[in-house]
DNA sequence: CAGTGGTCTAGACCACCCC
DNA sequence: GGGTGGTCTAGACCACTGT
């Protein structure tokens, strides 16, 4: 029990498990919003707020007047390989020691119109220009173009780069990002992409073009990230409002 | 004033009118919940939910100890055409009168192995199996490859394929779909792509899998959607719990 | 009708930020 | 310190579902 973390979170973890070891099966009721409230004691808006979590997640729905439900797996979510939910980078998505980086450019350039829309900078600011060839066990398996401003990051250095951007952010600079906004894309593989990810000519690309900002909404991140078409794919949970 | 749905939302509403028009402006702080509570006469509980939802929105974010911030515009964001976070199909995205369909195969099969777990079906159940070419102002879209378990819709028929399933759905049936989960690929065009969507041999295509699901979890479609690469991207907006 | 979830209140305490 | 947002309570009323 962690003091730290609010009630409706514990509540929420206990329940995730329930459901995990089926305990509460799917497609059947799990216990009302008073009778929890009582085992849990807490009042029953803490209650509300724990399964308003579970709902977002797609764990369980509510029928107003009737009771809560366990829903069922969803099934082309299990055999996905990546949640991708979170944009933590790719070295917290798997792992640590699996993922190495070949760095193929690190420069300081000039704004050009398009990234200062992007990252919300005046004309003649430095950004970063960065392309690295993320490898998983070796393997080649995302090339990445990162533009980054280069006032929030003053050291950035080729050792940092060779580990994570994300980890030297949260633990150097105390930097937390806090959204991104992503269009994904298919395109035609260009040189680069034959080049660095052993791709043939023609080859598609899942490109994920993405703008992160940090909790004041300040853009830090404009990034490109390329794969070839059979080695990601990009998966996304849409929960409707009932309120809509 | 609708006093059908709940304060909290009318009063997200306002708040997102007034960032809208500049009221609040980006970056600046907007009034404590103490005060909006006053200002719009309900309890604080009330104004943080409001303002709960705006937070998931991208439009504003709070710090404990300090204040609530109006967040600028995303850049990407702005020039985006397809907001693609609500799964209610083609129709209700782009307009009643421009979407058109034209049906390719209209069929009914029984269950491979992978329609079986997608669709949480029995052995033996029929499904439909259908193929629509929808067409945005007459031209080629998306080529949509749609598998339905017979039982949950008996009566659908060649006009309703011409026109939107889901308002089918909603309207005819009573049905809501609740959630959605997709998966993302980049795929190279078959003849299927080149003969329908006018593409050449050798363009990439993006493709959305989807398995859509009602309120109780029942999935009702396992689909498949094409675009050419340069017709169509998809879109997510991802915001960090702080929690976390 | 009884029982359910959805909303809302008035107040309380705490964690946090800035001065 | 004083002021902010985050959580939580005990109770209330309502909307809705089943019977």
């Amino acid at each position: 029990m962690q003091p730290q973390s609010p009630k409706y979170e514990q509540i929420a973890k206990e329940i995730r498990k329930r459901i995990r070891e089926g305990v509460y099966q799917p497609k059947t009721a799990i216990p009302d919003q008073n009778t929890l409230a009582d085992e849990f004691g807490v009042s029953r808006m803490t209650i509300k707020k724990a399964l308003d979590g579970l709902t977002m997640e797609g764990l369980i729905y509510t029928r107003r007047g009737d009771g809560t439900y366990v829903l069922g797996d969803i099934p082309l979510k299990i055999d996905t390989n990546s949640p991708a939910e979170e944009h933590l980078g790719l070295t917290a998505e798997l792992g640590h020691d699996r993922v190495t980086s070949k760095i193929i450019k690190f420069a300081i350039m000039f704004l050009t119109d398009e990234l200062m829309t992007h990252l919300k900078l005046k004309k003649n600011e430095p950004v970063f220009d960065i392309i690295r060839l993320r490898l998983v066990n070796d393997k080649p398996y995302v090339l990445e173009h990162t533009y980054m401003p280069q006032k929030l990051m003053t050291d950035l250095n080729e050792q940092v780069l060779r580990h994570s951007i994300y980890s030297y952010l949260k633990e150097n600079l105390n930097l937390k990002l806090s959204g991104a906004y992503r269009k994904i894309h298919a395109d035609l593989s260009n040189d680069f992409d034959i080049q660095y990810l052993n791709c043939q000519a023609g080859d598609p690309i899942l490109e994920v073009e993405q703008v992160a900002w940090l909790q004041d909404g300040t853009p830090f991140e404009y990034s490109f990230s390329r794969n070839r078409y059979n080695a990601r794919s990009y998966t996304v949970l849409d929960i409707s409002q009932p309120t809509a």
